[in-house]
DNA sequence: GATAAATGGAATAGCTGTTCCAGTTGACTA
DNA sequence: TAGTCAACTGGAACAGCTATTCCATTTATC
């Protein structure tokens, strides 16, 4: 008679769908790596098919890879969300999302033209935190209000990912200059269009 | 005897040549193309073979193509730093690039990772002119001389070309922000991680 | 020990840049 | 204008790469 497992999956297949995914999510990880499935496979010590085969396709690999990485960085916003001031929560989110895609940016190159629902999903999810945060910051007064909150979170989710390129130092001078370009227009800098030397 | 043009190609391929670079240039500038050999050639109304052997590679025909719509670019750089105020060059370049960029968003996606030699040199040129544009506004107080011309010209340079996919609306709030947040820092926005409000 | 699930890696299919070549065309001569 | 010849052309053939499928063999489960 039948003696498969009644419920799930074998226990190989179990663990070697846990091998592709920790391959996959290092090999993205790493800006240089070439992603194709026969490395992945070779990193995790399996047949090319196998690899596939755990996951349906290789752009469903990647989505889970990818979304791997990124949900501890979304649950990081909400955490902050939660807990700090916002504008101390942005602050402090957008120093860790610059350190996050300085140390992974192979993430966005490879991911253009992908079908990777899940990680649409997260990155509208981690819009959505920003946004509240930039709401907040500006019910305290100290981001500027002039521009919609929409507009600066669309900003904001669009500039951090495509910047993956940017090293450390280029991140923090990148950090700084569009915090205080989110500050409340002064009179100091509103209309500087002549020299005041 | 010999009946060829001495010096030069014959007239139908230089026509040719032209022809398979239009085609190029203008599928360049369209996000949603295909950049594929066989492309452009249709849209050239040439022969994959043609086209190819008119630029020796692939690679080398983008890299014209992709030179052709930057130079004017550059050009315009470097007129408004001759003429304009350092702080009015950088702020109607930047506006310009933005248009540009939104125009062109094909652009910079394709470029990855390919040979492109003269649109490189083109962009460090660019870069160049940013960087005049920054010292010159550090010098008449406009910019902030906390950070330096370089790490400034290096920040703009890469954002610029890395937020193409930004339409037309972020593409001005992003300006507003860059700009305000290059401005030199004030004591009303150099601490502000305290509510004033 | 029986049996179905799962595996590896070869075979397949699809895509794309480059090369090749039989046929065409422009340039020059007389 | 007609003739010639080499440059040039189109597009088929080729080569390289990669995701996916397939299947003979192995392995986990009962």
């Amino acid at each position: 008679m039948s003696s498969a497992p009644v419920g799930g999956r074998r226990a190989d297949a179990v663990r070697n769908r846990h091998l592709a995914l920790e391959a996959a999510t290092a090999l993205v990880s790493e800006s240089t790596a070439t992603l194709t499935v026969e490395a992945i496979a070779k990193r995790a010590g399996l047949g090319a098919g196998t690899v596939v085969r755990a996951f349906g396709s290789k752009d469903a690999l990647l989505d889970a890879a990818v979304s791997d990485l990124l949900r501890p960085v979304v649950d990081r916003a909400r955490e902050l969300l939660a807990r700090a001031e916002p504008d101390r929560a942005l602050r402090t989110f957008l120093a860790e999302l610059m350190d996050f895609q300085s140390a992974h940016h192979g993430i966005s190159n490879e991911l253009r033209g992908l079908a990777v629902p899940t990680t649409t999903e997260l990155r509208a999810e981690l819009e959505q935190a920003v946004r509240a945060m930039i709401a907040g910051a500006q019910r305290t007064g100290t981001i500027r209000t002039d521009l919609a909150p929409d507009i600066l979170a669309d900003l904001i989710g669009q500039t951090a990912f495509a910047i993956a390129r940017l090293g450390t130092g280029l991140a923090d001078a990148y950090l700084t200059v569009l915090m205080d370009g989110l500050r409340p227009p002064t009179s100091a800098n509103a209309e500087p269009t002549v020299s005041p030397a």
